[in-house]
DNA sequence: ATAAATGATACTATATTAGTATCATTTGTC
DNA sequence: GACAAATGATACTAATATAGTATCATTTAT
């Protein structure tokens, strides 16, 4: 079970990348020779932050990309989100049969309050905390 | 993102199901009468139990399931974990290049954070608070 | 004009999850 | 002992999600 794929794993990797480089403008090439990702991968994932608005693109040749919000203003649980869909732990099990009385039922209290929990606490893992530091 | 997958799921009803029948012998045949789980299915999911002590078996005309353990004791972690292997969160994201201190990392400790936490909490969730009552 | 970049989008491959099928073995009942 | 009703073991298929590729159009600095 994991909680992180390959996409969002690759999508931070960019990201730290790309904020440690500041504002200048980083192409996937160079991306591409630094960090180990499949080209046309990185790409699609490059392409989908673009489309979140957590970079800008720059076409047409000395192009690339470029962070625009500042990465503690990133968080963990949103790149998950992005690629992963919505964060749920809660699904599957509270079916008709199993939960007698699915409103007051304690289980699905507890379940819930661990995906709020997870949630927080993901939401508290900034890109800033995943810069190399001194 | 699950973190609960199908055969978890139905093992839980169907623990269910033999908990409120006490240490009455169950057949498969009756558990699909009574649940809506595909039969064979189902009865991959039964003789795991058995295989994982939770269930007896009982061969021959008769034959059928019986639970061996309190549902007190029973916990959605541990079943979790038969179906669904251990339960990981912190895997991927932490690899050489991404996280410059591994050790130290203040990231990587909340994570941890995070894992023990819904470990624990899934820990304190026993099959018998899943029972109908009142 | 051209080369170097991204945009859009459709496709393929692999792994995981979900479910099926089959045959062997055990056991209660007549 | 024969038979039917059960599980044991195991291999197989189907569906879905994840991972990765390919292609062509468009933009833009030189």
């Amino acid at each position: 079970m994991k909680l992180i794929t390959r996409d969002t794993d690759y999508a931070v990797r960019a990201l730290i990348f790309l904020a440690q480089e500041q504002k200048r403008i980083i192409s996937t090439s160079e991306l591409v020779s630094h960090l180990r990702i499949p080209r046309p991968f990185l790409r699609k994932i490059l392409q989908r932050l673009n489309k979140e608005k957590l970079l800008k693109s720059y076409k047409g040749m000395g192009g690339g990309f470029r962070l625009t919000v500042y990465p503690h203003r990133i968080f963990l649980l949103d790149l998950i989100e992005i690629f992963q869909g919505p964060l749920r732990i809660n699904e599957c099990i509270f079916r008709k049969r199993v939960c007698p009385n699915i409103k007051t039922c304690k289980l699905k209290e507890k379940i819930d309050s661990i995906q709020r929990y997870v949630r927080s606490k993901l939401k508290d893992i900034t890109l800033e905390m995943l810069l190399k530091r001194e």
